[in-house]
DNA sequence: CGCAATTCAATTGCGCACAACTGAATGGCG
DNA sequence: CGCCATTCAGTTGTGCGCAATTGAATTGCG
């Protein structure tokens, strides 16, 4: 934990500017890619992730895919039901813990991940960075993920 | 631009599988750190980038706000009616060109900079990163942008 | 056992992101 | 000059992200 020092109010501004818009921007970048590579499968970035972890995983109750992704039931249960609707997915109560509700593939949602095996490669190449590059990123963001949720965590404490 | 070897599509997936993941999260780490700081000034993080914007530059087009900060009307829009409602903004018709709507700040809008001065100090002591690795992030998340943008660019030509 | 606290999914409400479209204003070109 | 393409902001519709709430099911504790 840097405590920041002799730096200058102004440079302080300027740097959490670059930093904030950076992150914004290259966020709504990969979601602009992801957009093209996954319109002809007919899904969203937040669908493919869901669908990524059910391929992975398989049947799953709400609460566990939420926390794959950090997501909570506000944002599955209508993005699940766009699934439902499309065909990809099944949605039953658990029998043995009826609040529960298990999510599993349908045939076709498990036929979709065969198209989208390009996905991966295509956006690798899309990045333009070497794959260390993306590791060295990926560890960054993975660093800086875990200190802004403890330091959340901290503030709602207090 | 490296064109990924000899990796198995397994592999391939994973990686990108924790690309995605990692930057969604941290994406979304940011917003809560960046709601937690803003609570108190009424304001949003988008909103929070935009008066950064105008209060850097000063009065603005709303095509140039969107410029730096890559977005459009649709968003921009009911954004800065926003803060027009909350007094921080004031939007006019341009009287050298009828399309434009420049935005300049209010008085109110002005003195939330002072109010606002503390939120970089404490974003930056949130991330738990020393300066210059917030540095080597923001250098790696502006060259994959880069990347990415042109890739979506080359594909819209095609 | 019975009641209170907790755990789930779902819903509501608000704001952002983006595509598609509208409509007014402008600029260019014949 | 007249017309057409372009450039703006705004609107509409869809989907995500999150806070707050609801309501049912479960757990735990006296």
């Amino acid at each position: 934990m840097t405590t920041l020092p002799e730096l200058p109010d102004e440079e302080l501004l300027r740097l959490d500017q670059q930093i904030c818009f950076s992150l914004n921007a290259a966020s709504r970048a990969f979601g602009g890619v992801y957009r093209v590579l996954l319109k002809d499968l007919g899904l969203t970035y937040p669908q493919y992730l869901v669908m990524l972890v059910l391929w992975e995983h398989g049947e799953l109750p709400v609460k566990r895919i939420g926390g794959y992704l950090r997501l909570d039931s506000g944002t599955l249960s209508p993005l699940l039901k766009r699934l439902e609707a499309a065909g990809l997915v099944r949605r039953e109560r658990s029998p043995e813990d009826e609040r529960s509700v298990t999510v599993g593939l349908t045939g076709a949602g498990s036929a979709l991940r065969e198209r989208a095996g390009q996905v991966p490669r295509r956006l690798l190449a899309a990045t333009g960075l070497p794959v260390e590059d993306l590791a060295a990123l990926r560890a960054l963001l993975d660093r800086v993920t875990g200190a802004l949720d403890s330091a959340v965590l901290e503030a709602a404490e207090a």
